[in-house]
DNA sequence: GCGCTGTGTCCGGCTGGCTGCTGATTCTGG
DNA sequence: CCAGAATCAGCAGCCAGCCGGACACAGCGC
């Protein structure tokens, strides 16, 4: 399988390879984005709303970090079901996998691009070097980890909710953070989210999500338009635990 | 709050405060434990069954180093009700708060001892410094950090099954993994789990772990004495997934 | 135009949460 | 080492919430 390049549109790599590690130190590099920019073999890539970023299986060489849009990490069952472990936000850092050990490793997660995509992706082997030839690049790096962890433990906040309606609630307020851009009249949500993929993210159904959402429109909470769920009081959202 | 304190019996810091960041590339350091214990100001500490490693409030100005026992990282409402966010195995990174900004930040989670623990503490500032001065310290923690990403991530694969029989039976097989000691008749999990904790864990409610238990120590799959789970054979578990 | 995906709704059935109770086990302080 | 307290485990009955399946319809792209 080569499937790390399926759906790939390949925008070109860094105009000029500057030596590993030093650009990073040269100009003062303080986000990720140069870090992983400076790194020999680095590529930046835009991949289409929907598209595989990489498939299970596929072997973990490189290491992604999420420039614009949202990427779904999902696990899938040979049931064909399919449940969501991440919705990546921009300036996550993703398929670290490859640089635990240096042995070979497979993904075992399905990597797909949920709106469109800009991405810089770097060899595992790259990324360690410019670490020991540049001491800032692992602080960063730690850094980029490190949010992640927080963002997925809140993650499994949400998850550990027992009814349905707090775990939605709960969601949402996690996509309000993450990915909501504020309005006049709130929050919006424009992720083109369908019920369907709320379900497989929250462990619930198709029509649950559908019945649920209903609910909180009706109470004048959230207000839905074609996908895109704008949060009128995120507080007052909030007091809608039970 | 000085919380950090409570419950600790300090068994000395290093016996020589070797220089930053000297002391792991000297010795050619390459566990995660040898990097902890060369930086300056870095605390051996032990802490016994139950007793708190840090509150949600306190400031978080340390990193943590689980060297052995089990940690369980919660989140307390004001309910009362708590929920478990993490159970970490011996060799993982927590508290990694602190090394995110500069700025001051509070814990939010309620870290408990839940064996008796040994655990290795540095101040952020000194993690920095090493960073800077030893390149393969940098390493170390991202691999850290990346396995404890994998491990959060397969708990909320555990959390959106939907019947609540696969979720205890996916979360025995984490423990398995995790904390799993091999006998001659199945896999030991000796952590003294109560079925409450488990229900914390897992999002559940105490009378329904103890029917579902009862049901798997029925079905000839494990063995419960005095809270110590022994699973007879985590494939045959696995099978059970409906 | 047609097909596909997504949304809204109804209903039967069962899982699992909630309450209350009892006996067993473990912990704690003298 | 013991007695009382506290926590834990097991059982039963009730009932709501959610799942599963099915169907109709709307929007959208081809």
């Amino acid at each position: 399988m080569v499937g790390a390049m399926r759906g790939f549109s390949r925008t070109g790599g860094p105009s000029t390879p500057a030596p590993v590690g030093l650009a990073a130190a040269a100009n003062g590099a303080s986000t990720l984005l140069d870090v992983m920019r400076g790194l020999s073999g680095c590529v930046i890539e835009t991949v289409e709303r929907g598209k595989t970023i990489f498939f299970p299986g596929d072997p973990a060489e490189r290491v992604y970090l999420l420039r614009r849009g949202a990427v779904r990490l999902s696990r899938v069952y040979e049931s064909g079901e399919e449940i969501t472990v991440a919705l990546l936000r921009e300036n996550s850092l993703f398929g670290v996998l490859s640089l635990l050990t240096g042995q070979r490793s497979d993904r075992f997660y399905h990597a797909v691009a949920f709106t469109r995509v800009e991405l810089v992706a770097a060899p595992a082997g790259s990324v360690r070097r410019a670490i020991e030839q540049d001491s800032s690049v692992g602080l960063l790096l730690l850094q980029g980890l490190s949010s992640r962890i927080l963002q997925t433990e809140t993650m499994i906040e949400t998850l550990t909710h027992r009814d349905m309606s707090s775990r939605l609630v709960s969601f949402l307020l996690v996509l309000c953070r993450d990915f909501g851009v504020p309005g006049n009249d709130g929050i919006t949500i424009d992720l083109r989210l369908s019920h369907q993929a709320i379900a497989e993210a929250i462990g619930s159904t198709r029509v649950t999500i559908t019945r649920l959402l209903g609910d909180l429109r009706q109470a004048g909470l959230v207000q839905i338009d074609r996908k895109k769920i704008t949060v009128f009081d995120p507080v007052a959202l909030a007091k809608r635990f039970s």
